[in-house]
DNA sequence: AATTGAAGTGCACGATTGTGCACGTTATGG
DNA sequence: CCATAACGTGCACAATCGTGCACTTCAATT
């Protein structure tokens, strides 16, 4: 019929960017009797929408938070550390904290209040570290199988000691934030924070702005869920205002002052 | 398809060095299958896009910063080294390992055999971000109440976890070392590593000079229970005979070739 | 039915990128 | 001090890219 129209090809392209394949423009050119040249504006446009990576031949699937923690650290340092150190702001002393595997949540360490009897749960290996080194913070480690990716456990057994413990306050690092809400990349990633969301008080969600308005297959929680959201002063009103919609309880700026 | 890209080939040794692992240019070249001259090229850029440090040979991973455990592998590191390395021959492929905390051990991570199929439990914060970044080895990390002393988890819930498991080779930081076998200063360090020489087939001790000879309070495992015994060579032949007489099944001393 | 405009396509052109090779230079270890 | 290995540079070549342009298609309008 029109198996052959340069939307389902574009679609197509789309879906094979998001289960994680890369493509290539000479490839596709053949597969679908198109010149080079279609192709790469399919491309083209695919990467501007932000859905995949332009790369000389072709084209790479995002890979989300797929690079390890250390990785990300370089990479819009400062960014973080204002997103932190707003965040941190609103923790009051006694808290029971839980901190989710993320570059974010690793600079939120240092920024936590000083002397006010926190106790900090965390499953990333590197954020254990970190809180281990401030000897005026309580640690406690989730267990598991480790996840290389992640950088931390997020088996079943991880989520089992979740699922037992009941904190005021949990961070979650999320891979995309829209109207639908948190969502993540990974399906066990995103089951994991699930449990740690059902388990919290409050949940917060520190999103560097490269975040916002991108999409992520696997749900964590709705906007109605999110109890503080913190972004950087890059968003636009137009964003801030859909989110406030939406039902995020509050949206905090960070350095804007 | 296209996962020799360029782009995938220097996205992965950028992942290698922000996981702190030397890069050798020699090695990259016949793992990727391009010259060296491509190889080169790729450390050239990473290094100008400050993410590495160009060396003779290859590159090195930009230190993050002041290495919170490098201070303390300061003292004694060649002989702690020296251990770590004899021990690491005895391992075999597939292994179950545990690693108890303390620097030894730390040190005992990067002796481990590369792509030996080898698995890690460790309750130790530290040890967990050492085997987290060699991604060859799989990480099980025992969770619980971290300890700001022991720098990891002894308390009811990790003994719970290491009872639930079946170690090939567990490796036990000991305080003392005497006739009476190894001992603790803590009492619940010393009733966490009891759980641990319980749940493993084979028990080895890595033992600094300072230790042997040393009496502690809390008793850990008698001589006959530890497998292998690893001292360094300043050892003297009387303390050897005794500890041989008393029942330790082999002790090796490292550093006499 | 004829007109119009938007979207998609292929092609030609010069520019850019990635690669390997050859050359001379520089570091490292005995 | 010398041998070797690794290095940087310049160059040639191929693949790929972006852009401008002409052409088709198709649906909506006149």
């Amino acid at each position: 019929m029109m198996n052959d129209h340069p939307t389902i090809r574009r679609d197509t392209i789309a879906a094979r960017l998001a289960n994680q394949q890369p493509v290539s423009a000479t490839a596709l050119a053949a597969e679908f009797d198109v010149s080079e040249d279609a192709i790469r504006r399919d491309l083209r446009a695919l990467a501007a929408e932000g859905r995949c990576r332009r790369v000389y031949g072709g084209a790479l699937p995002i890979l989300p938070d797929a690079a390890p923690l250390a990785a990300r650290l370089g990479e819009g340092r400062e960014e973080k550390h204002r997103l932190a150190r707003a965040a941190a702001l609103a923790v009051g002393p006694g808290e029971f904290l839980f901190l989710d595997s993320g570059s974010t949540n690793l600079a939120l360490v240092e920024f936590l209040p000083e002397d006010a009897d926190l106790t900090v749960a965390t499953n990333s290996v590197d954020i254990a570290a970190a809180v281990l080194r401030r000897q005026d913070l309580r640690l406690i480690v989730v267990g598991g199988v480790a996840d290389s990716l992640v950088g931390g456990c997020i088996d079943a057994v991880a989520v089992q000691a979740i699922v037992q413990m009941r904190f005021d306050r949990a961070f979650i690092g999320a891979c995309a934030i829209s109207e639908d809400g948190a969502a993540a990349d990974h399906f066990e990633d995103a089951t994991f924070k699930r449990a740690v969301v059902a388990s919290a008080r409050r949940t917060v969600v520190l999103a560097t702005d490269d975040k916002l308005g991108r999409r992520a297959v696997h749900h964590i929680a709705s906007l109605r869920q999110i109890d503080m959201l913190v972004v950087g002063p890059g968003v636009s009103d137009d964003q801030r205002a859909s989110l406030d919609a939406a039902g995020v309880r509050a949206v905090m700026v960070a350095g804007r002052d």
